[in-house]
Formats: structure tokens, C-alpha cells, sequence
DNA sequence: GTCTGTGACGTACAACGTACGTAGAACGTA
DNA sequence: TACGTTCTACGTACGTTGTACGTCACAGAC
């Protein structure tokens, strides 16, 4: 029996093997291996299909209300949750953030993220803003590091040679710091820019 | 004449005035009034033109070194500098952010800002985490900030009303926000966590 | 004149999303 | 058992996309 789930689980394996690009509704019936024409008694149009991938990823945040803590920590542990997401399907993920399927959250993780800020003692609006600083940088980290996963593919087998060849005059720093500028740690450049807008949203004023 | 300059050109021209979805090969020879395929002699492939696209607006970056500042003020110039772009050519950057085109950024706002983080006292390796949250931010609040328009688009006239329609048992600080939530001041925004993000690495030991 | 590019173009093809019509199975009702 | 209804899987077909390939006109060198 031919199901939207079954048609949406068979769609994000078939993103995760082969990528995005290899998402076509053609590939999803061959993957169950019914017709074409099948899937749209499940499911209006590829759209739908999309928001029905990032609906199910997202579905998978866990927000474990743990109101014994501080702020800081629940933050950190809603932020962390959805990286945990987004490694668990990075090219859906990555697929989500950039067509914005739908509510690009849910509104349970907004209510979850206002909670905190609440908590936190700072009013309606100041909140809201915090909010989407946060959201905009969990996204942006998204965004850089699959370009970044990109850019090594694309550039030379040895990328650190390559930005040193550049004329140390002109860029300066960039041949100085080409050692780490194509190093690459996710989780740790990740985590670095939590920790500077958590200590930034500490600073603010009440 | 035809040329990969005038192919770019109609290409973004295009994509400002019907938006991403109407970018193709064809409706860029139509804008040119030549044949579809003597667009290939000038451009390799679609993804060239998208790269072309993005090498074009990027180079709208205006870096204007002004060493007799602080580093506080030449951070918030660089960084409005890549939103002025993106106010210019809305769709286009868009499209960029969305697809990594090629080097995300060109090599030489990469330069500026290891520059800047250097005068701000800062050794190489921090210098470089510095900067990549700090383009994680700019990326991602470009790309919330499209999400939010179409959001806007698709809900129902009075987005503020379906908002608070919600349990306001189970979402007390959703409902309580409905009006701060709908408001959309993307300019705001983003200088609010702009200045939440300058604060935190001035903060931030050396 | 002839030769050699070079760039504009037409045709053609594979892959895509999906509108539409059909056929068969499952089921309640007589 | 017979019949009508509903649901779902499917085949065919159309328009649109990117682009490989071959052709053809024209410009400049000799």
C-alpha cells in the first residue's frame, strides 16, 4: 500500500544517498517502485514533497523542557538540538534551509525559543529579536558550512597551497591564515559563535 | 554584439524583475533577442551564468579601507556594505546565498575583514572563527529574511490574527507575541544582532 | 579568389513536473 | 449474487528545461 509516508521517508533517503539534485518525483516512485503518476494520489505536487521532508526532519527536535536550568543552558540545548538534526540529515537539512519550506520552523520551537528569552527576563520585544538574531546565525552556520563542504570539492587537491599562492602583498592575511582558513571543524567554529551571542545576549540590558 | 557581459547583465535584470524561477537560458535570449544557443558561445553552462551573476554583484562591495577609525566602525561598515549589495539586487543575492555560488564571499572582503580583526588585537586563528560567525550571521539573516516574506505571502491577510487563533495554553508566549512576531523590520533586525555580535567579540580576550 | 576561424543559429534529445483518462479492486446495499 | 460507488495505481501525453551537435554566414589573412 502506497503511503505519504512511505512516498516522504523514501524522498529523504533519497536525498541523503545522492543529494539533493537527485530528488525527482521519477526517482521516488522508482525508489518504491510504483508509477509515476502513483504518488500524486499521496501527494499534490513535488512542493508538497518538500514540506512534507522538512516537516518529518524537523519533527525530530527535541525539545526536552528542562526548566531546573539556567537560560543559558536551555539555549544552548535548543540550539544544539537542531544541530543535532542537521547532522542527522545534512542535505535535507541543507535542502530545507535554502527553498524555506513552509514555516522554516515550526511554531512548537519558537514558543520553546520565546520561553527561554522569557526566562531570561527580557520583554516581548527585546525577545523576538534575540530570537531571530539567533535563528538567522543557526541558519547562516548552516548555509557557510555546506559551502564550504562545496569549496573543497571545487578547489585543489591542496587548498591550503592555493591561498598561500596569492600575492602575499595584496592579501596579507589571507596567505598568512591560509592554514586555517581551509581548515574546517563545524562543531567547533559552531560553537565558538554560540558561545560569543549567548555572552552578548548575557550583556544585554533587562 | 553578443557578450558574456550583456548575457549577465539581462540574466540579472531578469532575476530582479520575475525572481529566481524565471532564470532560464531561454527567457535570457529572449531579454537578448538572439537564439538560445548562441548564448553558449559566451557563457559554458547555466551554472556559469549563476557564478557570473554572483562574481558581478559581489564586486558591488564597496571596500573602502578608512584605517583612521576603530575597528568597531570598520566592522559595521563592511558588513553593511555586503547588506547595501543585497538591498540593490534583493532577488540575486538571494539566488547566491541559496545556491554557494562558487567562493561564497570573493577573496577580498575575506582580506578586509582578517584585516579588521587584526586591528581589533585578535591572533590568526581567533581571527578566522571571528569571521566565520560573523558571515554565518550575514548569511543567514539574508536568507530569514526572504523566509519571512514569502511567510508573509502565504499566510492569510492577517497574519497577526492566525497567530493568536492559537492555544494560548500551549503557546502563552507565541499568542502573547502575535503583533512583535508579524512585524517585519528586516533592517532593525539585523543591526539589532549586528551590534549583539560587535559587542561579543569586543568582549571577547585577546 | 581561397582558406580559416568565429560566432549566431536550428534541430533534436533526454529529463523533468504533472494534467487527464482509465481500469481494476474493495465494499456496502439490494 | 448483482450492482453502483469509491479509491488507488497506472499509462499516455504535453509543455518546459538544459544543452550536444551540426550548419551557415561573414570577417580577415594570404
Amino acid at each position: 500500500m502506497l503511503t505519504r509516508k512511505r512516498i516522504v521517508d523514501a524522498a529523504i533517503a533519497l536525498v541523503e544517498r545522492h543529494g539533493e539534485a537527485a530528488l525527482s518525483m521519477r526517482a521516488v516512485a522508482a525508489e518504491l517502485d510504483v508509477a509515476v503518476m502513483s504518488l500524486y494520489n499521496h501527494v499534490p505536487n513535488k512542493a508538497a514533497l518538500l514540506d512534507g521532508i522538512a516537516y518529518r526532519v524537523m519533527s525530530g527536535l527535541e525539545l526536552d523542557d528542562d526548566p531546573g536550568v539556567d537560560w543559558k543552558t536551555q539555549a544552548r540545548t535548543l540550539i544544539r538540538a537542531f544541530r543535532r538534526v542537521a547532522r542527522e540529515y545534512p542535505a535535507c537539512m541543507n535542502l530545507i534551509v535554502t527553498h524555506s519550506v513552509e514555516l522554516p520552523f515550526g511554531i512548537k520551537p519558537v514558543e520553546r525559543a520565546l520561553a527561554i528569552t522569557d526566562t531570561a527576563g527580557f520583554d516581548g520585544p527585546t525577545s523576538v529579536k534575540v530570537m531571530r538574531a539567533i535563528i538567522a546565525y543557526a541558519l547562516g552556520a548552516q548555509l557557510r558550512e555546506t559551502d564550504m563542504v562545496k569549496m573543497l570539492d571545487y578547489l585543489p587537491p591542496d587548498p591550503a597551497a592555493a591561498f598561500a599562492e596569492l600575492d602575499p602583498v595584496k592579501f596579507p592575511h589571507v596567505t598568512a591564515l591560509a592554514k586555517e582558513l581551509t581548515a574546517h571543524d563545524p562543531e567547533s567554529d559552531f560553537e565558538f559563535g554560540l558561545e560569543l551571542f549567548i555572552s552578548a545576549i548575557d550583556a544585554l540590558p533587562r
